[in-house]
DNA sequence: CAACAAACCAAACACTTGCTTGGTAGGCTA
DNA sequence: TAGCCTACCAAGCAAGTGTTTGGTTTGTTG
């Protein structure tokens, strides 16, 4: 007696059902028997829906960053000022945190090991791509003033990303921060650092 | 089976082997053929050495950890200012990723998952210690009027333990940028911010 | 009502997993 | 020489793995 109204099809639930379980006991340590087990029914009824095991992280990852990646590249197209673009790259991740918990921690997890797949190779480019968004951020702020001359570009590119995406380790959404304080936070100590 | 002597050179070499696999591919990925085809050994001759694969990252991770926390322990107890203990605490991590980059990795993937188990209880243990350090530095830094009075000392603790720890996802030895460079743009960074 | 498709079951398949058992080769020492 | 020890092999087992197959239920539609 599940009533879903909405458009929420029972491939989109299973979709949601195996990210969960992927993102807390990772992908290889997921068994679909697992998924099936958490969906109520046996493991071959998941076949009824999805190709393989393969196909249902696929999902999961390629639709998340198609997401992600327009909003990047939205913010990378505005006339906003450099540190404001910073300021709102750094926000969406947050956000992205908070929306889709399960589908980020898969990323930070299993991309490394996904990525020795042919079928994964778009999850290299997304990085490569990632990247790009990042220095051409950074660029812009040292060379308008508003960031410090003598930083280096790939180091601190590397330290946003990894305490950025990291934070879905411990962020839980509901908590007594919101992801609004915790950019807030975030973004006060990497401009400004913690010394008085 | 327990407790056997010491400079078992066959032994640390397994160990050594089956630490880069688990870093590398995950604990539940790698397969004991696996380690045993590194090894050039069949897999059954493994526990000849050992019990189990589990008794294999116990003994790399309780290992890694005793050394670990020995050095922050003497950061704690030294009465140099509260600055210089947070400098060191941090370099002492930096310096970890250098010559225990395998440990290390394992303990940043793999923690949550060896958590479940009781035999690796003391992995949470060992969370809360280092929480318990760094919270010790921070707010000594915060009561000395070293570091920012509007701090939450959580949230920066867990920037700090993600952006050190999650270093070794990338940093190889013997790379352009010591492990010192590192640390030393990390702290510029934490301390001073990126804004000029 | 018949026709149909979506969702699922029941059972199995081939393979991989961690681990066990009994045995052997070679070095060291009394 | 005999005894012992470390390190390993060869073969296999029971449980768990992703996946396949043929059939069943249930609701919808012309």
């Amino acid at each position: 007696m599940t009533s879903q109204a909405q458009t929420s099809t029972r491939r989109e639930e299973l979709l949601a059902i195996a990210a969960e379980l992927f993102a807390t006991k990772g992908f290889k340590n997921t068994t679909v028997r697992d998924i099936a087990d958490a969906a109520g029914i046996l493991s071959g009824s998941l076949y009824h829906h999805f190709d393989s095991k393969e196909s249902m992280v696929d999902e999961i990852l390629s639709s998340f960053q198609e997401e992600l990646f327009g909003k990047y590249a939205e913010i990378v197209a505005s006339d906003a000022d450099p540190r404001a673009k910073l300021d709102a790259a750094v926000r969406v991740s947050f956000e992205a945190i908070d929306q889709h918990r399960n589908e980020v921690a898969i990323f930070q997890n299993e991309a490394d090991y996904l990525g020795t797949f042919d079928r994964f190779a778009y999850l290299a480019d997304r990085n490569k791509q990632s990247r790009d968004v990042w220095h051409a951020l950074l660029n812009e702020g040292v060379s308008s003033g508003a960031l410090r001359q003598d930083l280096d570009i790939e180091l601190v590119y590397r330290f946003i990303r990894d305490t950025v995406w990291v934070a879905v380790r411990w962020y839980r959404p509901g908590a007594k921060l919101s992801h609004h304080d915790i950019a807030d936070q975030y973004l006060t100590i990497l401009l400004d650092g913690i010394t008085s």
